[in-house]
DNA sequence: GCAGAATATGTTACCGCTAACATCGCATGA
DNA sequence: TCATGCGATGTTAGCGGTAACATATTCTGC
């Protein structure tokens, strides 16, 4: 790919304070001893008015910022939160994720965002890189994991909090939901319509397969029939819904009732089945999962699940923090979904 | 919103190692100096091989976990990269954060995200936090930043890298494209269709500002009309595309040729047009931005401006290491952009 | 066989901050 | 008036690694 380098001058840089400037500059500055000036940005109801008052204007003077890799050294606490999730480039996580960090935020920490992809045996290496920085907490993503990471994880005594998923023994806490649950929902409101064929596109991960069997066992054990299912590649994208389509095409009843493990997968269903001139919801009614905003703002709109991603992440820095504080205990929190009968069904 | 939390005992947790295995443990185990354990694991070729395995053996006995908080404090090199982007929920920053994190990761470096959102001065203050964990290396999106934290910037010495944006004098390196360029570019194929009238929805940002103004000036430079403009709220979505077609329908001419400031936009504005009976392209040519893959599997599939955002993912992590290494100059590379006619022009 | 270099390992002294404890000064009440 | 207590500040001793230098040990070539 062509390119263009350019180049400049170094701007001439002003001296430098920062670089150097320690707690000890700061509190000579003050006329204080370090830890009164620790005290006045980790404390500060402990130290006086005035005296604060003398060390924050030392501090603007010289441009102090703090170091955090020696306080956390220090005080054994690195204020710092790890997350390791799958991808962000699904709104899935992304939702999530920014609530999670917008909360732990304005508790004082950072977050560090740790992206393990699908491969199998990344997340495990990710984890124990990230245990490196001392985490004071850890946000993983589904609950199933290697004997070796559970204890590890024990082992580094750090809180853990597990979202998207549910397990009967979470490794500490955990904030989601019951995916086998919602593919069963899935599939009585399409019975509760008068449907009986059925066909799944559902993606190669841990989460989807609990919807699609949850899906598949409902609509068997009530009888009907299911005329076709794939399982796709994960992350599922638009183009895979429109190929999983045509390769079920072949397979449909004239009415079939299609559930989808995500909202871009369905969108890709009902696109496709569009320029093949199948109507929907006359022949296939679609059922997608997410309510991402292309369910909401394509038209027509389609009919999804709705799990709210947000609160998810709220709740989850709500129980990590709780965790931290020593205040809460390893548990579930299991979080509802709702179906959103739209235009595709 | 109802939700259920369920407790349950602590799983017993077998002797606890890590949490206070140190260095110094295992060259105890080892029968080695601590700084032999460190050599085997920063620099293990200047260690006899044997040794190295004796240690090795000892890490994996004990479950030593390296403390990188420790270290970064002693080496003063934290291996951390922090990158703040305004949000990770659009695939133009996904894609670059992506492969920046990848490149990274396999150069040794953790990457922590923030979210800067679109709220002026939360940059500021989120450069500031981020500075304590005193990263090796910054990410930040965009150019135009205030003086101060240009000068906390220099004050640091850390290398910085900007992505996304054209600035003549980028803090440090920068890899982004000519956005003014770019708008030029779309007006000047517009033109080439022979296209008189023009339209333009862009969001409120400064790089959309940039491909707005490089845009309108081909428009009028060229004595052709801008029939309607509006501007949206950062970060523009599908929904906000369908409202602003609504908004400027009354002013669009028989024929007009839109401009959108990202793919959702432009698919919202598509949608829109169907639902009223505008044909695209007949009486409304549109063309995206981001290439999304939106744009590409949506039907009728639309054109776009495509600019390689994994790409300037990739160099931005290219560029961020050589400036670490000392090895590169501060300047910039400018990435190319392509039109991709495709449908709905 | 030996000086000199190259290689492998050990020793010392911090990195910059904060926990824990010590001290100081002053208000309080008997 | 003085012990008592409490709030404000100071002092000491690390946190767990690694840079830099010192010290063996082995390998060269002549």
């Amino acid at each position: 790919m062509a390119r263009i380098k350019e180049t400049q001058e170094l701007p001439s840089r002003p001296r430098s304070p920062f670089a150097s400037v320690k707690i000890t500059d700061v509190a000579a500055l003050a006329g204080v001893a370090p830890m009164t000036v620790s005290r006045v940005l980790n404390t500060p109801d402990r130290v006086s008015a005035l005296t604060a008052a003398r060390v924050r204007e030392a501090i603007e003077q010289l441009g102090y910022v703090p170091n955090l890799i020696a306080g956390g050294l220090s005080s054994r606490r690195s204020r710092m939160i790890a997350a390791v999730v799958p991808t962000i480039a699904s709104p899935m996580f992304n939702e999530p994720v920014h609530t999670f960090t917008e909360k732990l935020g304005e508790a004082g920490y950072h977050v560090m965002l740790a992206l393990s992809g699908y491969t199998p045996g990344g997340e495990d290496s990710l984890i124990r890189a990230v245990l490196a920085r001392r985490p004071d907490g850890l946000l993983l993503t589904g609950a199933h994991r290697s004997p070796a990471i559970h204890a590890l994880l024990a082992d580094a005594r750090v809180p853990v909090v597990e979202i998207w998923d549910t397990a009967e023994q979470p490794t500490d806490v955990l904030v989601g939901f019951d995916h086998e649950a919602l593919g069963a929902a899935v599939a009585d409101f399409f019975i509760g319509q008068g449907h009986t064929d059925f066909a799944i596109l559902s993606a190669r991960d841990p989460r989807a397969g609990a919807r699609r069997t949850g899906f598949v066992s409902r609509v068997l054990a009530s009888g009907r029939r299911l005329v076709a299912e794939k399982i796709l590649n994960a992350p599922s994208l638009i183009e895979d819904g429109r190929q999983g389509l045509r390769d079920i095409a072949s397979q449909l009843a004239p009415r079939t009732a299609l559930f989808g493990s995500s909202d871009l997968v369905a969108f890709g269903v009902i696109t496709e089945a569009r320029m093949r001139g199948i109507d929907v919801p006359g022949a296939l009614a679609v059922c997608g999962f997410g309510d991402f905003e292309i369910s909401r703002s394509s038209h027509p709109a389609f009919t999804t699940v709705r799990v709210d991603g947000a609160e998810i992440g709220r709740i989850a820095a709500e129980q990590l923090l709780a965790r931290i504080n020593g205040a809460a205990i390893p548990g579930r929190v299991l979080l509802p979904f709702t179906i959103l009968p739209r235009g595709s069904t």
